[in-house]
DNA sequence: TTGTAAGCGTTATCAG
DNA sequence: CTGATAACGCTTACAA
């Protein structure tokens, strides 16, 4: 495997020269560029980057915290970031890590490692001082939102959006909402749990632990709520079902068992999917593509300028309404 | 920046131990080995995996080639790779190549640089021999047929998957059999295709060139095809689908506009994924997730022993019976 | 069991 | 415009 040295004798220039025409310095003639291109073009010569990334202290990578690659709202968020990681010559360094804080810890320290150049957490069971640790190893932009912090955010406001849904309900004359949640430990559920409770009490509705399913976050499990629904003995005549994925399993499920939509189970999805579109299914559009674009472009921001000040932006969310309520 | 250097000097000791501690070789007494391990604690020390990686040659990064992040049967492998990366310490660099080829090229490139240990290609645009160049630069894993290669592969016989599924529906009595692709030109394809010619010819029918479907990636070109279908003059009355969700798409489809499944049009998918399950869709499971963990093992062994022979591994494929035929 | 010193392959610095 | 030479931070013979 030759080298920039081997390059420089055979080219009859030093290496410094050999380093100049590899990154397109000015300030090198065309005759020993030339020269250069040719002999790298001659011995096949390759850089090896591993030493490139010693010398600057840079890696072009940056790594992508999540807890399942296989999953509808993740892909989407994945998207965003891909197409603008792309363009811009950055490598994604996907960290599957099934919400174990031991494996997420390993992610963060790839960050002092120098392995990688920035984080971006799509979601995560590390609580938020413990990131901010991290933060002085390099930049960190977490999908969530989580106030001002030492680390960047890009995030919708999951109170404000669960509310305009209940809203929509509401108007058609809806008082007996329930929903569906992935884990009951996450700082959107937290969220939407308390504006739900608000909402209610709004109402002048008791709150009922029965109509809050938590564990929903596929489409077999979004089937099993209907069932789960049938036991109940008094049951509601809506649901907001985080992830249009699993709306779906219960729309197919509530179809197959006879039970229309919107009529006796109005439904509201959110994440605006594929499969909600095809399905007629009303939801929350909180651009997901979007949102891992613009996680993206604020962590390339804080690389390419380390002592700027952490950022939080909120992004707007939209509701598509469809035939489900 | 603490290095190993500063460790070195304030544990009173040589680089080369606290080298030996950080790598938890034997022959270190245990007093200077605690004596090391405490001023890495006090120096808040992380080792720089750069120069780690340079002086080494490996990286611990493995590349995984593929067109879309966004789908659900890229997602399936990317769940069986990642479930034994993570086991074997290896991390795995994502690269959307759109099947462009110049974005393919950059990929095999960063083995060449020492960028990557290996490469796992799941699906491209780029010609075997191609790639065969690039054998000699680290281990490539192939999860497509492509015979005898420089490069190893993992792979279901397409040909005999596709037939078998013929077969289930030329035993209900079907003649009249259409199928979709996701494009012409993949090696999967051309498997299908000269199959169903040679199963079309026992049968004694013709080919009807406006029964194969092209595009069809997703859910809603899956409902498109309904739709194709019902313009034709003469229609088949079942149809091979590639891709569960885009059977879903179908399905769905179907039963909107009332056309009966199996009655008026059967239908099997491939691929064995979640929403196939859901709505009762026969189909043929080619073992996504183990065929990517399979591929992995194999890479991992490619890089622990350099000098083996590339393999090629057929795996198995099952017919799901279910209720769309 | 420990230390010295020679790399690994670049880029950065500085003098010409 | 060009070239020596010193980093970058680690591993690994080799010698003790």
């Amino acid at each position: 495997m030759a080298n920039i040295k081997e390059i420089a004798k055979l080219a009859g220039v030093s290496v410094s020269t050999v380093s100049r025409v590899l990154n397109n310095h000015p300030y090198v003639s065309e005759e020993k560029r030339t020269r250069v291109n040719e002999t790298i073009k001659k011995l096949k010569y390759a850089r090896n980057m591993n030493a490139v990334h010693l010398i600057t202290g840079k890696t072009q990578n940056i790594a992508i915290m999540l807890p399942f690659i296989n999953h509808a709202y993740f892909s989407i968020l994945l998207e965003g970031i891909g197409k603008e990681a792309l363009a811009n010559h950055y490598r994604l360094i996907i960290c599957q890590t099934g919400y174990d804080q031991d494996e997420e810890r390993e992610v963060f320290e790839m960050l002092r490692n120098r392995e990688i150049d920035g984080i971006i957490v799509l979601s995560t069971a590390t609580p938020v001082e413990k990131i901010e640790e991290y933060c002085s190893y390099g930049p960190i932009v977490c999908c969530q939102q989580a106030g001002k912090r030492a680390f960047s955010s890009v995030y919708i406001d999951h109170a404000r959006a669960f509310r305009s849904a209940m809203a929509c309900l509401i108007d058609k004359g809806h008082r007996h909402i329930g929903f569906t949640v992935g884990r009951m430990d996450s700082p959107s559920t937290r969220a939407r749990m308390s504006e739900y409770e608000k909402v209610l009490s709004e109402l002048g509705e008791p709150l009922r632990e029965e109509w809050i399913l938590d564990g929903c976050l596929d489409m077999e499990e979004g089937a099993a709520i209907m069932k789960r629904l049938l036991d109940l003995s008094e049951r509601p005549s809506a649901m907001l079902v985080t992830g249009d994925h699993v709306a779906a399993g219960l729309v197919w499920e509530a179809r197959r068992l006879g039970i229309s939509i919107p009529e006796e189970l109005a439904v509201i999805g959110f994440d605006n999917q594929p499969i909600g579109k095809m399905i007629g299914l009303t939801t929350i559009d909180n651009r997901l593509y979007e949102m891992g674009a613009e996680a993206f472009r604020i962590l390339f921001q804080c690389i390419e300028n380390p002592d700027q000040e952490s950022v939080q932006k909120e992004l707007d969310f939209e509701l598509i309404k469809r035939s489900s309520v």
